[in-house]
RNA sequence: GGCGGAGUAGCUCAGAUGGCUAGAGCACAUGGUUCAUACCCAUGGUGUCAGGGGUUCGAUUCCCUUCUCCGCUACCA
């Protein structure tokens, strides 16, 4: 009998630093459902890889003093360093440094050109030459810069152009004809909102402006940009022929069954991808699920406050199992989830050690002490015992159902009710009692045996969550291996099976100070290496001193601040300058509080043309530092200094 | 500003096409038990189901409004 085939993808990760847990959590995540979707039957193909091109990568080499190519290899191998720590058990990992990918993405570029749907062009609309910037005639106040205020002229810079707006409607007419196809569906209002209904920008798909990247072939000044390059990946590693010679592997699983993505590119995955493949006549994938993100308990992670987790060190203070148990129990199905060191300590200790480890190992225990270790169906059944099956053929039952929703975490909880029913059967039954009295052997018997074949099952169940810790429980139960078809009975376990005599811990409980001691430590060594990295930023054109005289710098000091009415981000400031007073509006609302400006000397831009900013007059404006949180940081005078000074 | 989501036990969250005593886990307390990793089992509590108004025999669940938080989006000097 031929198998289904079963798609499922990771969304590529860019190779610019190394991941942390949230990244890790996707990969983990699409392993799950690989892992599961295996079980069941299906012949799996699972796909993850790396980003591998773009401006900050090769400001980084360049940094760094090695290649472009150097620097990516060196990630790259952390990146897959770290997939394989987490036991992921992908078929195919991609890089978009891979010659055939190269080679393919450019002839889909020029496919897509000769059919006219990439373009040449400029960047439309209309280019300020001081604010270096481009608009369309819509951002345009008068006709002239937003900005500034000046004259535009029409745009210089060539570029290609993807026509997405050719594709909208069909695309839109497949969106409500599959609610299936954005996971989950909150997305799908969104994208339709925002963005296809408005009606679809084209697409600028080049660049001129740096060189790491897949040349386009037949105009080599441009590189290929981001999203025709990586989404790309999905069919090119699949042997996929932009001239129709497919690989074998490319007829057999296109279109994917998911694309699994985070939440943050649901809109590449939702627009621009089914497009580009409407654009090359291929079938759209079935479905793209967004999925939340794993967030950190103490603020947002942030390398200055050295509290990025990392899946390494996680692996290091509770094992590979127990992470992955975190990660994937903890993500509710459309909300952000949250992670502590406190957090994966108590659930470690309350459902790891307590729950599952201590009932295998009571479990063996008493097999060995009354048993000499032999597991035997004696046949002596109560009541309790229906219940005790039915309750564990049921959630069976039901982790299938959750995980064809994608419902992983609840499909974990529904695994670990197999284990609270078990507990809760050792204390009905209560073999300790029953050992006590010679006649009751027989029923002590038959009580391991449902308990041991409890066990099995919630083992064979945790194979695609915790596939080591699944193992290790199969072996010391020395349970033959089983099919997920063969879960709906109760009594597979052979007699005579022998159990391990010395079970290993599974868990060991920790306690949570200990563990915080240490993440101290390591928090305390990760800020130190931040100080000493910085930040890196995209470089812009040269300028004369001249240009630069153009603009007045000046101290100024807040004497007043308000939030502006009807605004999310803006303040509104009176700052004195000598003998005058501006007023000037800044979009930091998020970073300062009112009171918190007053006081403040700050340094102001203060010969730029005023304008209206929701409805107020903003006459200059402050300069901020944008520190790796893309948070904003007012600079101020370091020593005393009168307000109204001229900086330069 | 536009669109959307959320505000439920100390904490993390489920849930109800409107109706009988509103749920789970963790934490806490009490009791039981000793096979086991000081573990397991049982029992328990307060919740104006964000505030206000409306529809209804009846709303926490529907509608309106206010407040707070979040997401996407626009502008953010």
């Amino acid at each position: 009998m031929n198998k289904k085939p079963y798609y499922i993808t990771t969304a590529i990760a860019y190779t610019s630093g190394k991941p942390h847990i949230g990244n890790t959590y996707e990969i983990v995540l699409a392993d799950s459902i690989a892992r599961y979707k295996r079980m069941q039957g299906y012949d799996v193909r699972f796909q993850t890889g790396t980003d591998e091109h773009g401006q900050k990568i090769e400001l980084k080499a360049a940094e760094a003093g090695i290649t472009p190519k150097e620097f990516v290899d060196n990630v790259a191998g952390e990146i897959k360093r770290i997939w394989d720590l987490m036991n992921t058990s992908y078929d195919k990992f991609i890089r978009t440094t891979d010659e055939y990918h190269e080679k393919q993405v450019q002839k889909i570029f020029k496919k897509l050109y000769d059919k006219g749907d990439i373009y040449k062009g400029y960047y439309e609309g209309l280019y300020c030459t001081p604010c270096e910037s481009f608009w369309t005639e819509s951002q345009l106040v008068d006709g002239k810069c937003p900005d500034c205020g000046r004259e535009v002229k029409p745009a210089r810079e060539e570029a290609y152009f993807f026509r997405m707006s050719k594709y909208a409607d069909r695309l839109i007419e497949h969106i409500n004809t599959h609610p299936e196809f954005i996971q989950p569906v909150s997305r799908k209002n969104e994208m339709m909102n925002n963005f296809l209904l408005p009606g679809l920008q084209d697409l600028c798909v080049s660049r001129t402006s740096f060189k790491w990247g897949i040349p386009v072939d037949f105009d080599d000044k441009h590189v290929i940009y981001v999203w025709l390059d990586a989404l790309s990946n999905y069919i090119t590693g699949l042997g996929y022929d932009a001239d129709g010679n497919h690989g074998d592997l490319y007829k057999k699983y296109w279109p994917a069954d998911l694309h699994l993505i985070g939440k943050d590119i649901i809109r590449f995955h939702t627009i621009y991808w089914p497009i580009f493949l409407m654009a090359l006549d291929l079938p759209l994938p079935k479905q793209i699920f967004g999925h939340p993100w794993l967030l950190q308990g103490d603020g947002k992670m942030s390398k200055s406050k050295g509290n990025v987790i990392y899946a390494d060190d996680l692996v290091d203070f509770f094992g590979v199992d127990a992470v992955r148990f975190f990660v994937l129990h903890e993500m509710p199905f459309d909300n952000d989830g949250v992670i502590t060191w406190e957090l994966m300590v108590e659930r470690l200790n309350s459902e790891l050690a307590n729950t599952l480890g201590n009932l295998v190992n009571r479990t063996i225990s008493m097999s060995n002490k009354y048993f000499g270790g032999t597991v035997e169906n004696k046949g002596i059944s109560e009541d309790v015992d229906e219940d005790l099956k039915s309750t564990i053929i049921a959630a069976a039952g039901r982790v299938d159902s959750k995980m064809n929703e994608l419902r992983v975490a609840d499909a974990i909880t529904e695994i670990f009710g197999i284990f609270k029913r078990c507990n809760k059967y050792i204390d009905e039954t209560m073999p300790w009692a029953l050992a006590k009295d010679e006649s009751k052997k027989d029923r002590l018997a038959t009580v391991l045996y449902n308990l041991v074949e409890g066990i099995a099952i919630g083992a064979v169940l945790l194979a695609p969550f915790m596939p080591e810790t699944s193992e290790k429980i199969l072996a010391q139960i020395n349970a033959p291996a089983r099919e997920l078809s063969d879960l709906g009975e109760f009594g597979k376990i052979p007699n005579g099976t022998k159990v391990t005599e010395k079970p290993e811990i599974l868990f060991a409980r920790l306690d949570v100070n200990e563990i915080m001691e240490k993440v101290e430590a390591l928090k305390a060594a990760d800020k130190a290496e931040q100080e000493e990295s910085g930040i890196d930023v995209e470089g812009k054109p040269e300028i004369t001193i001249d240009d630069f005289d153009k603009i007045q710098l000046r101290i100024g000091e807040i004497i007043k601040c308000e939030a502006v009415p009807k605004s999310k981000k803006l303040l509104c400031s009176q700052v004195k300058m000598g003998s005058e007073v501006r007023q000037i509006v800044s979009g930091i609302r998020q970073y300062y509080t009112p009171e918190e400006m007053v006081g403040k000397k700050v340094v102001v831009v203060a010969n730029l043309k005023p304008a209206k900013l929701a409805g107020v007059l903003s006459e200059g404006m402050l300069l901020c530092a944008e520190n790796d949180k893309g948070e904003y940081v007012l600079l101020t005078a370091e020593s005393d200094v009168p307000n109204g000074a001229e900086v330069g």
